[in-house]
DNA sequence: TATTGTTATACTCTATAACTATA
DNA sequence: TATAGTTATAGAGTATAACAATA
């Protein structure tokens, strides 16, 4: 094995197997929201008030499960459909207080790192926060649009 | 942001983003394997001839599935059961051949670190696994078992 | 005519509960 | 009596296809 595949390994094994997982899992069993509820959620913490039809091809799935999946944030009061004022096909979907707090517990839950960060000190963070900078400015360069299938993502965390 | 927020949420964004997903998802699309049979294949990977009731703990499921995915590994010739010598209840899942080579293949596709990391010199990637392996050492001593619904940890997956 | 979202429906994935064989 | 795996069944999650409204 090669040095960058050597790192690639131990940035997937903190990534997957962090302790932000489970408190993930907590609170999707908690609260009983769907893989789906919550990554609409996400999604709309990283920005409020987008079409049903980008919501689709931002995670990912087919149209016909938005409407299911915006019926469901509708009626626990999390989220509504708003008209669009360019076009009257279109809705956008909009984040209540409710929902709008709750995204943001749950996305905060998931970039609190693990506590084993705090082996390492301040110059060390700053050395891993900038390598790993390096990397995914380069990565800009390379990569394209990606259209990737749910089911084998979720497949891909070990 | 604190500087370990940051690390961290690089960090997620090059294991959750990367191209490998996207590999994996060709490879299960073309194959046709379902997420329980590719976590499956990648448990055995690690680790070949371990019981049933073993492989549902480990990839936190119910038991009764494993039943089914074993079944459609079977069918596939890309796994069996065998007796344990020790308890006639239990049944050893054992890897075949075809099934070997398949489980590589796919590990094998996770593994490969994304082209960007080309961007990083060699003494910088010695860096980053060493920052990276400090934060794994230190996890041990803090984390203990760990049982995680699967459903929550696909949606954590952005 | 093409596109947005919805409905009705069906399929895949996964769990629960009851069962069999062995310990 | 308890445990490993299986069976039958049910439920959740998600897609497909046909449809209505609007463009």
């Amino acid at each position: 094995m090669g040095l960058a595949e050597d790192a690639f390994d131990r940035l997937r094994r903190i990534a997957f197997e962090g302790e932000h997982i489970e408190k993930m899992a907590a609170i999707g069993v908690q609260k009983k929201l769907s893989p789906g509820v919550i990554k609409t959620l996400m999604r709309l913490a990283r920005s409020d008030g987008i079409s049903m039809g980008e919501m689709a091809r931002s995670i990912g799935c087919d149209p016909s499960y938005i409407t299911a999946l915006v019926d469901d944030l509708d009626q626990r009061g999390l989220a509504r459909r708003e008209p669009a004022p360019y076009d009257r096909r279109v809705k956008i979907i909009v984040l209540s207080d409710a929902g709008q707090a709750l995204a943001e517990e749950i996305s905060s839950v998931l970039s609190v790192p693990p506590a084993s960060f705090a082996a390492l000190s301040r110059s060390e963070l700053r050395q891993l926060r900038d390598l790993l900078d390096k990397v995914i400015t380069a990565d800009r360069g390379i990569s394209g649009e990606a259209v990737v299938d749910p089911a084998a993502v979720q497949a891909a965390v070990p």
